[in-house]
DNA sequence: GTCTATAGAAGGATAGAC
DNA sequence: GTCTATCCTTCTATAGAC
């Protein structure tokens, strides 16, 4: 806020940023307490009064910054590892299958987790929520569009990556509320089952299907979903 | 619990069951207060707590309460109103699609809505709330072997009825969230797009393909998601 | 900007009369 | 079985010293 503002100030407004983001993820809003979060962060009831007006007006910081962190934590580490446009969506995917896995399914997308429990009551976070949504759409819609060449033409991607969102969050919800990775690997497969069926009525054929296929799937008998 | 019990006895638990449902179903769990409960079912702390042994117990009911409902409210009116097996399904989806045009995108999926907020934190919720969905696939399930003739042979059914639970689920958190049924309709748009395949694919092509295919298109400009 | 202390409201749950 | 009254905890937020 003011000009010169030292280190030790934005410090102090991320680490609360950074660890109610992290007790949110975990617990939920509503079930998380301001005063679990000053503890965690070490923290008193000042500083966060200092630089929050309430704690919803400090959630709506955490909610803006998963947008920025969409790049970075999301993206970027698939990016890297994986140069084929098609194969990056399901690493994309793959990286909330490793966030089930490594919370005991506990935690799966951080957004879809809030976006139930707060759309209807609190509306200014709906608002980011929806933002954080469609930055995500984009980038999927963007990193599919690369792919083009191979897909069918005239295949909606605006419409491909929202599909692939819807499917991504009902999915995360079913594997927390099973505990168990099993639904999620299943639309994962159905996915896979439906990337194969368009990549092989694409126009432009010349461009192989990468190998890369069964690396993401389970040992499941899941095998007969076939079209 | 008596053996004797009066009729006043069982009205008071289900009046406080139903109100509670109805809370829970807009506001969630957390949020909603036992005050809150207790004077929208005109009713006081006694009584609960006499039924009850915490609020945490009558959510319990409430979730065994939707067990029961499955049938006479979610399945029964759509399958006296349609015959078709295929149809039938969609005419399950549309059922949702009511629900969240009803109440301005504030409310989808009763269960979905509690699965994110109290599967990490509640456990004994949590097991009522899988076999909720469980139950929901497996009449979906059963409904799609009755078409089982004209859809592909091999195809397996419990494993489609589980793409449609997380479909429609993560259809609702988007609907919810932008507070529009745009994404709820691009998501049975993709899936009605699916079925005409597996239709044009199925062993037994003497059904033909039932009219009521345009029915629930929005005249959005989604006519493009072919493959 | 950060601390301690505490206000003030709302939360779930209980006691005991009737 | 239902009532009223209330306990105790937890919650968000504030006040004021440093």
């Amino acid at each position: 806020m003011c000009h010169f503002s030292r280190n030790t100030t934005q410090d102090t407004r991320d680490r609360l940023i950074e660890t109610a983001r992290q007790l949110f993820l975990k617990k939920g809003y509503t079930a998380t307490g301001v005063a679990e979060i000053l503890q965690k962060a070490g923290l008193n009831a000042g500083s966060l009064y200092h630089f929050f007006a309430s704690k919803e007006d400090l959630l709506l910081a955490v909610l803006e910054r998963y947008k920025e962190l969409l790049g970075p934590l999301v993206l970027q580490p698939v990016y890297e590892r994986i140069s084929d446009s098609v194969e990056r969506v399901f690493g994309i995917l793959d990286g909330y299958r490793g966030m089930l896995l490594e919370t005991d399914h506990e935690q799966g997308c951080p957004i879809g987790n809030l976006a139930l429990e707060l759309s209807t009551t609190h509306p200014a976070a709906r608002k980011v929520i929806a933002e954080n949504f469609t930055g995500w759409r984009n980038a999927v819609a963007d990193g599919l569009r690369e792919a083009a060449g191979r897909l069918p033409a005239g295949l909606d991607m605006d419409q491909l990556a929202l599909f692939l969102l819807t499917l991504m969050e009902g999915a995360v919800m079913l594997a927390r509320a099973y505990r168990s990775i099993e639904p999620y690997d299943a639309a994962v497969a159905q996915l896979r089952d439906y990337f194969d069926r368009l990549l092989s009525n694409g126009t432009s054929r010349s461009t192989p299907r990468p190998a890369a296929r069964a690396n993401r799937q389970k040992k499941r008998g899941r095998r007969n979903v076939r079209v």
